[in-house]
DNA sequence: TTGGTATTTAAACACTTGTTTAAAAAAACC
DNA sequence: GGTTTTTTTAAACAAGTGTTTAAATACCAA
């Protein structure tokens, strides 16, 4: 008869396989990345890869349904707070900037997988029913209804928020070579951008001369 | 004696071999397309491509580079005009544009390959110091002088141009699964949305309170 | 200790990878 | 025509891929 599996010794090395195949998905892709890499990178045998989780399929859309997770879940919180929604856009913004300089590689990531194999996204709809379902459309209909906020869909809002942002890191080796930026001017770099980024949008979507 | 060698006849399979290359690389990447997708795409033997081009990676660097030029001559062009910057700006958000609409992965592809291997991009030093010698700078900086501009160094007023543009092919997939968009959908989304990120640029830039 | 379970290992598996070979077919030249 | 060169092919190559196996080790309750 089966005793129930004490996690508390494997756990250990089920936790570094996946953190190790976390960092290097994320830095190499699916197709870049092997089961070889990983093990290594976890310090493990090859065979612990397949032993906790039973394919490298498995793994990755483990991994993959997290980050998406983690990609999306602080992005409806603050969908749903009771801000302000001048307060809401500019949090939003700040909050994307927070996840991606502690996440470098996560947009690009997301964006190459799901543009690699789209189906990959049909497990994380829950997600993104939720961005509807939140309070940010009304809201934003609500203010342009008032003659607060410039008329605009929230279609729209959302990727004028985070494309500012994102590119920054989707295009980090590009941008470094192009202006000849080391890691710290790049830091200044984003850090500069983001407040412009902040400026620009709020100020598009708030200051307009109502006719 | 080598004679000079005939081209017209070859030229077909090579030039075969190159445009089915680009579409498996745009769509798959370097590390996602096989040889064996390349000859099948090409409709030709395996063994042609290192006939032709001496190994994948050979054949790969050929069509990056290439396409990096795509991506960065248009521009330096426009940069370049004798025209206002408030046109300037506008036409090089346009030209973006176009550009990813008849070569919807081509940035994803770019940004994702330099990032795995930055070294591609040193081929490619050329075409970026042609930014940094274009007439762009200076005008901005001129412009900014006479009080018509806001004060902004252009390493921003770049990514803020081609960010807004660039996301939304990017995440396409994205896109069209979170808001539910169809290729006629997401064909007025973009539009739509490249007429306010003109808008919303031009207007954060050259239409502020002079203190 | 002992016996049974969970974990880890080295080795091998079948298959795909990029690349090469050597022969066949096509083309070009005299 | 015949000969040489270029182009194309099928087959094979060694190395790398994800995965499995079977034996070894560690663990733990009885």
């Amino acid at each position: 008869m089966k005793k129930p599996m004490d996690c508390l010794s494997s756990k250990s090395t089920e936790l570094r396989i996946r953190e190790a195949a976390e960092r290097v998905f994320l830095e190499k892709g699916f197709d870049g990345a092997t089961s070889r890499d990983i093990a290594e990178a976890a310090g493990i045998n090859i065979a612990l890869t397949n032993y906790y989780f039973r394919s490298k399929e498995k793994l990755f859309m483990q991994i993959f349904e997290d980050l998406v997770q983690l990609f999306f879940n602080g992005m409806v919180e603050i969908m749903n707070k009771p801000i302000s929604l001048r307060d809401k856009i500019a949090e939003l913004i700040e909050h994307d900037f927070q996840l991606l300089k502690n996440n470098p590689n996560l947009s690009n990531f997301i964006m190459n997988e799901v543009h690699r194999n789209p189906d990959r996204m049909a497990s994380c709809i829950g997600v993104m029913k939720e961005i509807h379902h939140s309070m940010f459309e009304q809201q934003l209909q609500h203010e342009i209804s008032l003659g607060n906020v410039r008329p605009i869909k929230a279609l729209h809002v959302m990727p004028m928020a985070f494309a500012n942002i994102q590119f920054l890191f989707i295009g980090k080796q590009m941008h470094m070579k192009m202006w000849q930026m080391d890691e710290a001017a790049f830091e200044d770099f984003i850090n500069q951008h983001k407040q412009i980024v902040i400026d620009m949008v709020t100020s598009y979507l708030f200051d307009f001369k109502k006719e």
